[in-house]
DNA sequence: AGAAAAATCGAGCGATTGCTCGATTTTTCT
DNA sequence: AGAAAAATCGAGCAATCGCTCGATTTTTCT
């Protein structure tokens, strides 16, 4: 091969699956609502962690299920305590009020997902498979907790305006992971040359839409390994060195 | 030239700007409000076009701030009678009910844009030519009435299942739009074979992004010409024939 | 200028909202 | 089993909701 610092990059053995992705971190529901209990203890007026968690659970999938259908203004805490089947007592139990509700999905979801995401970059090594990487995880995330994905990009602007602003930085800290996984690339010359900011905002559209348009790729019988092989085959054509016709070789 | 159909397409004179779009199509936000008074003449308890076009600008403005802060279920209607500046009783002289406020705006809005796509996409000939076009057309339109663009994308969730149902097909048809310009241009060899399903995906989710995100990219000094032209580039990247090395002809 | 028509107004209706708190049920101890 | 602790309940509060309608103001006509 005439050109080897392409060539070695695309040579990496990647095996991240969804499958393996599963095993490797334990991400579920039950995790999360588990980290909700740890930092709110005081606030929750419940005392033992296992009917916290199940409560929790229940009261989350609740939220998700009814603001798909009209948001979090127009949920009523009677609503949500019908979806949950716990009363209007029990809700206010675990909750203040409704608006840190809100504001406690949003804060322990973001850190749980930035967590994962910024640890899951480090491990790696090599530029490009750092970016096929992250590309994946995100799309793994989302996969499992795609009602919480879509909740937070819907709802992000229901907080008061000091919430929202304490979120902003997680809002475009993905897209500058991305954008420095690019920039570092093109140094390196493994990737060309690019408007890596621009290239960095669509790339996080792509991995958006999938949490956003489940129904459709639902429907259209599309799983997750496939898209993340699609999306990243698109980025690729757009940052890898244009090869020769194999005939000319 | 050893590859004649592409480079044929490619020196197509694509001279479609913003600013010669504005001249061409005279998309304004009077033209909608005349579009939903035209239509609704019957429920619209008053008379006369100049009026109405006035206040409704001003109710639809007003609507569009409100609930890009608190969602269209969030929004209650003295909320609208004092951001708009009309009173409760002006309101509804326009409007039967909130609901049919949203459904009008929905309804003569997705009409109004599939009209001007499609219009422009027959105008055009040449698979290459369309597809710049669509998306140019697309970007074009969403940036002088993004308000409409963003709200219609964050509250058709809020419309009830049979009004939404009706309009699931408006949702999918941009998509279809460029997957059959994706498709026909295989077959004519100008394009690459690829999944055009999951590429319309994403090209239309880059396009979405353009005014979900508006914020963000006027933050970045960003112009919608500039957009245009990365998202073009990053598409044929990925759909044109690649050519061998400059250097190597 | 004066009357008819058109447009605008906002107090008030019953229903619904977020939330509280004393009563009740369930679970955990000895 | 019985008492203490923990968990759950839902009727009821003041505030706000979507919406109506008779009164008022503004515009248009002769």
């Amino acid at each position: 091969m005439d050109i080897p610092s392409n060539s070695a990059t695309l040579e990496n053995k990647d095996t991240l699956t969804f499958d393996s992705f599963r095993e490797t971190y334990q991400v579920s529901k039950e995790a999360f609502c588990r980290e909700v209990f740890l930092e709110n203890r005081d606030s929750i007026q419940i005392k033992k962690e296992r009917t916290v968690v199940k409560n929790l659970a229940r009261i989350f999938e609740a939220t998700f299920r009814i603001c798909s259908r009209k948001g979090f203004r127009g949920m009523s805490m009677r609503d949500l305590s019908q979806e949950s089947g716990l009363s209007m007592g029990g809700l206010y139990a675990y909750f203040r009020s409704k608006d840190e509700l809100l504001n406690t999905l949003q804060r322990v979801g973001n850190r749980f997902v930035q967590q994962i995401l910024q640890e899951a970059c480090k491990k790696h090594v090599g530029t490009y498979h750092k970016l096929r990487t992250i590309v994946k995880i995100h799309l793994y995330l989302s996969e499992i907790v795609q009602a919480w994905f879509f909740f937070s990009y819907m709802e992000a602007k229901s907080m008061s305006k000091q919430e929202r602003d304490f979120y902003k930085d997680a809002e475009l800290s993905t897209e500058s992971l991305i954008h420095d996984i690019l920039e570092q690339g093109a140094e390196e010359g493994v990737f060309m040359q690019r408007n890596h900011l621009l290239a960095a905002s669509v790339i996080k559209a792509m991995l958006q839409d999938w949490y956003l348009k489940r129904w459709k790729y639902s429907k259209r019988d599309i799983k997750v390994d496939q898209y993340a092989e699609f999306v990243l085959g698109f980025i690729e054509s757009y940052y890898l060195e244009k090869q020769p016709y194999p005939d000319f070789k």
